[in-house]
DNA sequence: AAACATGACAACCGCGAGAGA
DNA sequence: CTCTCTCGCGGTTGTCATGTT
């Protein structure tokens, strides 16, 4: 019966985002949340697809985002869920609080695949390239499964215990001392002791916080569609010292540019002026 | 300075899962 | 149970920035 395409190709506008739409994005799902995000468009005033906007939001302009590079503690999960969870980017991104799975999937393909290649590291098996080539009949573990019992594993609970901390930054200011290279040495060895079965215990006990849900924190204003949050309410979050989201994040400076603190653009009437049917 | 190569990341596409009618 | 619809995921492509020749 064939599938429905998610938005008509015409009349749809494609492409890189302008900071317009952006604006328009923001104060709509900050004021109303997202009911459905094919209907998001159309009551935000948008000519793009629901799926655009989703994507846009969950992974740019949601202000939980952390920007820039991932750091180096930040990388070693990634490539330790890597090895057990395989592409399943959502699962990894959902133990890495502010990073998106695009972002992940993205620095993966960039930084990590090229690194571990480099290191003889094969990035699909996470077993070394030369002895994959010599016999396949080696041990079931990954490479970096042995990490993930030490180092890893203290990332992991860290970020278990505190989901919303940059403990990424806490660990690198801990371990400042590091220089960049080291990251790739932790990656790779394990070294010598990278390569032996690790407790099965504690991989059992990851592999099942891996795949856990993370439980939600039922407070993010922009979930509560019929919320309807003040905006101001959700800037002085933002200006507030506890901040959901790291402080220095572009977006913040983008909503300021966005000039969001003006009402006039999330009363509904600045929507309403662009789509006279969308009434809240 | 121009052309080309490479890197980085935003965005799109197609598919599958799940929910509801 | 089947069908339809929406959402989310993972793979891929496109575009811009930066580096190199």
């Amino acid at each position: 019966m064939g599938r429905q395409p998610c938005c008509d190709k015409l009349g749809v506008k494609r492409g890189p985002w302008t900071a317009e739409e952006d604006r328009k994005l923001i104060s709509f799902i900050l004021s109303n949340g997202h009911c459905c995000w094919r209907a998001v468009p159309k009551l935000a005033g948008l000519l793009r697809c629901g799926k655009s906007c989703r994507l846009r939001w969950t992974n740019y302009l949601r202000p939980d985002l952390k920007r820039g590079l991932l750091t180096d503690a930040e990388e070693q999960v990634v490539i330790d869920l890597h090895a057990k969870l395989g592409n399943r980017w959502s699962k990894i991104a959902a133990k890495l609080p502010g990073r998106t799975d695009n972002e992940i999937k993205n620095h993966w393909n960039t930084h990590i695949k090229k690194k571990l290649i480099k290191m003889g590291i094969d990035p699909v098996t996470h077993e070394p390239l030369d002895q994959k080539t010599r016999s396949t009949a080696t041990t079931s573990q990954s490479v970096v499964t042995a990490d993930s019992t030490t180092k890893s594993d203290e990332a992991t609970k860290q970020l278990q215990q505190s989901p919303q901390s940059n403990f990424a930054r806490d660990v690198l200011a801990a371990d400042d001392s590091s220089p960049t290279e080291s990251s790739t040495n932790t990656i790779s060895t394990g070294g010598s002791s990278s390569i032996s079965s690790s407790s099965s215990h504690d991989q059992d006990a990851l592999v099942k916080w891996l795949l856990e849900e993370d439980p939600p924190t039922g407070d993010e204003p922009w979930l509560n569609f019929a919320g309807g949050v003040d905006v101001d309410e959700f800037s002085s979050i933002a200006g507030g010292p506890e901040l959901p989201w790291d402080g220095a994040t572009d977006w913040l400076l983008d909503y300021q540019d966005f000039g969001l603190g003006d009402s006039s653009l999330v009363d509904g009437s600045m929507i309403n002026s662009s789509n006279g049917a969308a009434t809240f």
